[in-house]
DNA sequence: AACCAGGACACAA
DNA sequence: TTGTGTCATGGT
């Protein structure tokens, strides 16, 4: 009910809304409208970016914003982590290209989810088949108009009762089942995810990486944008071309000594590091030449 | 119209 | 340990 929508404002420094909301970490914000939808603690949002701050509308009242602060990380210091980078030509080139992107604070669940769906697919694919999922098998969140359009991500216990055909209707083939071994082992509590935020980082990995559909990518991107090791650096196919086109050009280089250069180069904020690169390689430097690391 | 996409996995050598 | 085929779908 519209009597019933809510306002807020939280004051921001460097916080890029739409670069943040639409590089590829999160995949069910909709912008429309200057504005963007999303589904955050199974409340739906709206939130707009003006100068300094960002504006945020729900369709219930709210007392305590800490859910929405905490997703979207407002109160976190981009200055010191831009200064932990390395200072090399294609770094700099990125801050300056995407200054103000950020990492979010995702629900594991979700995230983890939405990344077992993402393998070898476009993002706008992955949040066309997000999309699918949750009108199919989440349940309606209310918004100001009523409810029926949007709907929550579905919890680990209701894709665990899907079949694999019931998946795959959602377009995301063969990794149904890798969806649904995850889902029933999470909801089995064979793999407890509430847990993982408070093992050491390397505990946390090896534990995502007992589920099915999950390699050192997908985990690493569960453990930087849901659980906040910001160490963790998910090297995908454009993260691995800016890697070899512009730290190591034309030489061939291992899984594990690319482990240790990205574990060291980029310091205790790589995956800041690793989604400007990902961010700027994907957006910006489609296909110009190579800045190359020099100077 | 080929090529490729925020990969993981089984299997070969 | 490193390389290859396979999986499913659709954007560019």
């Amino acid at each position: 009910m519209s009597d019933r929508v809510c306002h807020t404002v939280f004051s921001v420094h460097d916080y890029d809304l739409a670069a943040t909301l639409s590089s590829g970490q999160a995949f069910r914000w909709e912008h429309r409208e200057g504005a963007w939808d999303g589904v955050v603690d199974r409340q739906w949002v709206r939130l707009r970016s003006t100068p300094g701050q960002i504006l945020a509308q729900t369709s219930a009242p709210v007392e305590d914003w800490f859910w929405l602060t905490d997703y979207l990380r407002t109160e976190e210091n981009l200055e010191p982590v831009l200064a932990s980078f390395p200072d090399d030509v294609p770094l700099r080139a990125a801050v300056n290209a995407c200054r103000g992107l950020r990492l979010l604070r995702q629900d594991p669940w979700e995230c983890l989810a939405s990344f077992i769906l993402s393998s070898t697919k476009q993002i706008v694919q992955i949040r066309q088949i997000v999309a699918l999922l949750c009108r199919r098998f989440g349940e309606p969140v209310t918004v100001p108009g009523g409810t029926g359009e949007i709907f929550s991500f579905p919890m680990p216990e209701r894709i665990a009762r899907c079949t694999e055909a019931e998946l795959r209707e959602c377009k995301m083939g063969f990794r149904a089942p890798y969806l649904r071994g995850t889902a029933q082992k999470i909801a089995e509590s064979e793999v407890d995810l509430n847990c993982l935020g408070t093992m050491p980082v390397d505990a946390a990995r090896a534990e995502l990486l007992r589920l099915p559909g999950v390699g050192r990518k997908i985990a690493d991107c569960v453990l930087l944008f849901a659980y906040g090791f910001q160490e963790a650096f998910p090297v995908d196919v454009w993260v691995m071309k800016a890697l070899r086109q512009l730290y190591f050009p034309r030489r061939r280089v291992n899984r594990k000594r690319l482990d240790k250069f990205t574990a060291t180069y980029f310091g205790p904020n790589a995956g800041y590091a690793q989604q400007y690169l990902f961010h700027y390689m994907r957006t910006k430097a489609k296909s110009k030449p190579n800045p190359g690391i020099e100077t």
